[in-house]
DNA sequence: AATATTTGACCGGC
DNA sequence: GCCGGTCAAATATT
């Protein structure tokens, strides 16, 4: 009922194979590496606005039955919707074929793909996600580990629902930045076990701006992934441990509100009838339309003047335009940075469905 | 003091 | 023995 049945509900529905018959993905998966990238990640960003507004609407219609349940219907078959689709892309991406230069390590050539590791201990059902930005899935995660994997170059972090002791959940999920010039960085997320609690559940997530303590950290997905943490900073010192990070409880607040914006305006526009967005100028092909259809959606736009009006120095490439404006302005500029060091860098949270397959 | 993260050590499967 | 996952002491922040 929550993210992760949800998906797992879209994925035996939407992870159909035969699927990629579809003449726009075929067009998709014909080189254009980068263009499906942007979709996917404008699927991404959807899909993680959809969980946020989900949240905010779970939160705002609280205890009114109707309304309640009827939100969580529309708003649950919406992510449905876009788990189908980023499906979809995933089986026709183009990633898959052409292994990318980072991702292989040539050191040894004679085995290109990684011995696909037997299923671990039990046949614990896991769900694997790629994510392309800071979001929150929803759930209070606590993290108890982090590892370097062998023959990758960010290290994985390990999560544990944050009630994992008083309530016994057993909902797990680790989390990695893939290898690669992914930009944003993409991370693979792999949830374990469901999750048995309902106190981790959107509606009941703490404050961080008025509770500011504790409660926040203990939901690291608010946190940057491989931003430039001062926990990181302490550990480029050399020094260990933990705590609040005071200043990223901040940024936090910040994007929620803009979010929050976001999603405001642009429900309003969608229940005004009005189109979320204007094709006015298309671009070199249907992908990058599609792409763009995010940048410039209305909403959005009014949302982040600041970067729209500052974006000089900021991600304009020769066909980004706003699309990486706006990408960078709701996330990036404000959460992610570079990666510490080589071995242990901090790569907090991220999360923001982008597809998904079982893997065990 | 309480609570969170960091990180090296340890454990168990392959 | 390698490697991924977990533990727990140390440390940081409120």
């Amino acid at each position: 009922m929550q993210a992760q049945s949800r998906l797992a509900a879209a994925a035996s529905g939407g992870g159909g194979s035969g699927i990629s018959g579809s003449g726009g993905i075929s067009r998709l998966g014909g080189g254009a590496g980068e263009e499906h990238e942007a979709v996917v990640r404008e699927l991404t960003r959807g899909h993680e606005l959809t969980a946020r507004l989900r949240a905010e609407a779970l939160r705002a219609l609280r205890g009114q039955g109707q309304a309640e349940a009827t939100a969580t219907f529309i708003l649950g078959e919406v992510s449905r919707a876009f788990t189908v689709c980023l499906s979809i892309m995933a089986s026709a991406s183009p990633s898959a074929s052409p292994p990318q230069p980072d991702e292989t390590p040539p050191a040894d050539s004679a085995v290109s793909p990684p011995p696909p590791r037997a299923a671990r201990e039990d046949n614990v059902p896991r769900k694997r996600l790629l994510t392309a930005s800071p979001y929150d899935d929803g759930y209070q995660w606590r993290k108890y580990g982090q590892k370097k994997i062998n023959n990758t170059n960010f290290p994985r972090s390990y999560y544990r629902c944050s009630y994992h002791r008083e309530r016994r959940c057993p909902a797990q999920k680790h989390v990695q930045q893939r290898d690669g010039d992914d930009v944003p960085a993409l991370h693979v997320v792999v949830y374990t076990h469901e999750h048995t609690c309902l106190q981790g559940a959107p509606a009941e997530l703490p404050d961080a701006a008025t509770n500011g303590g504790a409660a926040a950290a203990a939901s690291p997905d608010y946190f940057p992934a491989g931003g430039e943490t001062p926990s990181s900073l302490r550990r480029l010192r050399g020094v260990g441990g933990g705590g609040l990070q005071p200043q990223f409880v901040d940024h936090r607040a910040a994007m929620e509100e803009r979010e929050r914006q976001v999603l405001v305006s642009s429900l309003a526009r969608v229940l005004q009838g009005r189109q979320c967005y204007d094709d006015d100028d298309d671009d070199d092909t249907d992908v990058a339309s599609l792409g763009a259809v995010h940048a410039r959606a209305p909403a959005a736009a009014a949302a982040a003047p600041v970067a729209a009006s500052s974006s000089s120095s900021g991600p304009v490439d020769a066909a980004g335009e706003e699309l990486d404006v706006m990408d960078y302005d709701m996330t990036d500029a404000l959460f992610w940075g570079p990666f510490g060091t080589d071995s242990n860098s901090y790569d907090g949270n991220l999360t923001s469905t982008r597809c998904f397959d079982l893997i065990n």
